[in-house]
DNA sequence: TTGTAAGCGTTATCAA
DNA sequence: TTGATAACGCTTACAA
């Protein structure tokens, strides 16, 4: 593997300087038409292409953005990474997807993200509480920070996120409308805000139908399994009578695993004796065999919007987007 | 938002030359504890921490890898994903994330890469032909290459994949001793290499005993909806006795589509009238819903031998894993 | 152990 | 338009 061409040797076999090899490959730079042909025809021979790492020391950009990701459970990321790479690309900007897990933290994964220099830094659905920083605060010279399908817990970090709120009015109407009476709230992790977010907006909306007391059904953490086992737990020690007549779970993945238990286990029918609704509208929710009733949020706006933020194209500032509801058989 | 501190200033602070500073930061460098903690105080004080982007300069290294994704309809990227980058983490390595697209192809992608220093760029699962980079050939200062769960086509370039040939021998077995004797291969992408790989061997093995003719269903792609048209196109084409028995699909997500179809669709009995089989093991494919058989690829020890190549504590070769059959319902 | 000089490959700025 | 000087912040090699 020999070494890269570098300018300077492009200029030395073109007979030029080296700030001639630069103007030849900056789109609007002062050089003429002859100098530019002899520069790209020796850097064509030596296959020369600018170092990228170089060119981010001198003007102190990176082209390169962070996404903090914690919950890989939710199948809801992938596509949603796929669009922001995506955009990301078609701007210049590459995406570096950082793994926030026990060992490499939002603290360890902030300071490395200082050190590399990148242009920004998404928090993509991660929870992340000021005081994790410390007093460290946002360093100096620290990328901008965005927030990324979640609302930010963070004053001065933007947030784009869908507008919970409204959605949870749109599902309540909805189940109200379809006639359901008895509602019940699956939570995954209990720290997060817009866990209570969901959950208090539904409380809030079938209050104001005049319903109180939403059962709370807790899974702890998003995954099938736990939205399984809660599910397993609620049917277990409550009466037929008294159970709860539609379950809405914070994300789908919790309510797939909660239909399953639903129906495998314990032989009831979706959505006859039991409901069941979810977030995000994930793909195989859609599939037949669940046919789960779902919210989706506006991906491609949140991403388009976020990446326009970090381009400069918009200024940078919290939005909640309207997404949809999906309507299919679970309730 | 103030810049960075450097080393130079840290030095000043501290009283003593920049070099003396990198060596506080450098482990196992010769420094007096003194002069480390001197050091160590201002730079706790400035919230000094050395710019890895010029240390890459310096050091021609930059501690990153890219990750080259083209299919991300399958649910079974992202917990590879998530496995990778923790890995890579541990190692110091950081994942940056390639979308490979119609915009933003292999040759784009590799030239970039290039141009980017990477210590490593992984195909993960995508399709790329040596023909594509043309005459280019793999530049000088290439960062090395690697292909992921599947097979390589480019001579000099080690894949870390599951073993196909091992995976369908244990596949077809199984499904003989189930007693099934008309066998189906449903095919994503045409074009691809293990699409024939894993096509190939089924239709292989099932010569061996003593059956000819495996039925080819043709997706065109790797989606839960091409897999639902490919089986409606041969249901509705095929008469009831002379239909295949079981259908292998290239991966989980055909599979899924599949089984959908022909038990929502057709009203046929899975695996009574027709038996389905994946491959990847994908979450979904466990649920009760589906109860789809199954084949698991070693992802974890396929990441760990991975990456422990890329660190160089292994040596960069070929190598194909077992991985393990999961029986479930399906067939 | 510590300081110095040179170099990594660019870009910014100014002079010719 | 072109060439030259300085700077980006670090590392490596060498000298003190």
């Amino acid at each position: 593997m020999r070494k890269r061409a570098t300018a300077k040797e492009v200029a030395e076999a073109a007979g030029v300087s080296k700030w001639t090899v630069i103007r030849a490959f900056t789109p609007g730079a002062s050089i003429t038409d002859a100098s530019r042909q002899k520069v790209l025809q020796a850097a064509e021979t030596l296959n020369y292409s600018p170092n990228l790492l170089a060119r981010s020391l001198a003007t102190n950009t990176t082209h390169q953005v962070a996404v903090f990701v914690d919950d890989f459970a939710n199948p809801h990321k992938l596509p949603v990474l796929e669009l922001l790479s995506e955009r990301l690309q078609a701007e210049g900007l590459l995406t570096v997807l950082i793994n926030i897990n026990r060992h490499f933290d939002h603290v360890h994964a902030l300071i490395n993200a200082g050190q590399r220099q990148f242009d920004a830094v998404i928090l993509f659905g991660t929870a992340f509480r000021e005081e994790t920083l410390g007093d460290r605060g946002l360093e100096p010279g620290f990328p901008p920070m965005f927030v990324l399908a979640r609302g930010s817990q963070i004053p001065g970090v933007p947030a784009i996120a869908c507008d919970a709120e409204r959605a949870l009015g749109e599902i309540v109407d909805y189940l109200f409308d379809k006639g359901y009476r008895r509602p019940g709230f699956m939570t995954g992790a209990r720290t997060l805000s817009t866990a209570l977010g969901r959950r208090h907006h539904y409380a809030n909306f079938w209050r104001r139908k005049g319903i109180e007391g939403v059962v709370e059904l807790a899974a702890g953490r998003y995954s099938a399994e736990a939205g399984a086992e809660a599910a397993r737990a609620y049917l277990n020690s409550s009466s037929p009578a008294s159970r709860i007549d539609v379950l809405m779970c914070e994300n789908d993945i919790l309510a797939l695993g909660a239909m399953d238990v639903v129906r495998s286990e314990f032989g009831l029918r979706v959505p006859e004796d039991l409901a069941v609704v979810g977030f995000d509208n994930i793909e195989p929710g859609g599939f037949p065999a669940y046919g789960l009733t779902s919210y989706e949020q506006p991906n491609e706006k949140m991403v388009d919007i976020m990446v326009a933020m970090i381009t400069g194209k918009r200024t940078a500032k919290m939005m909640l987007l309207p997404g949809r509801l999906v309507p299919r058989s679970s309730a």
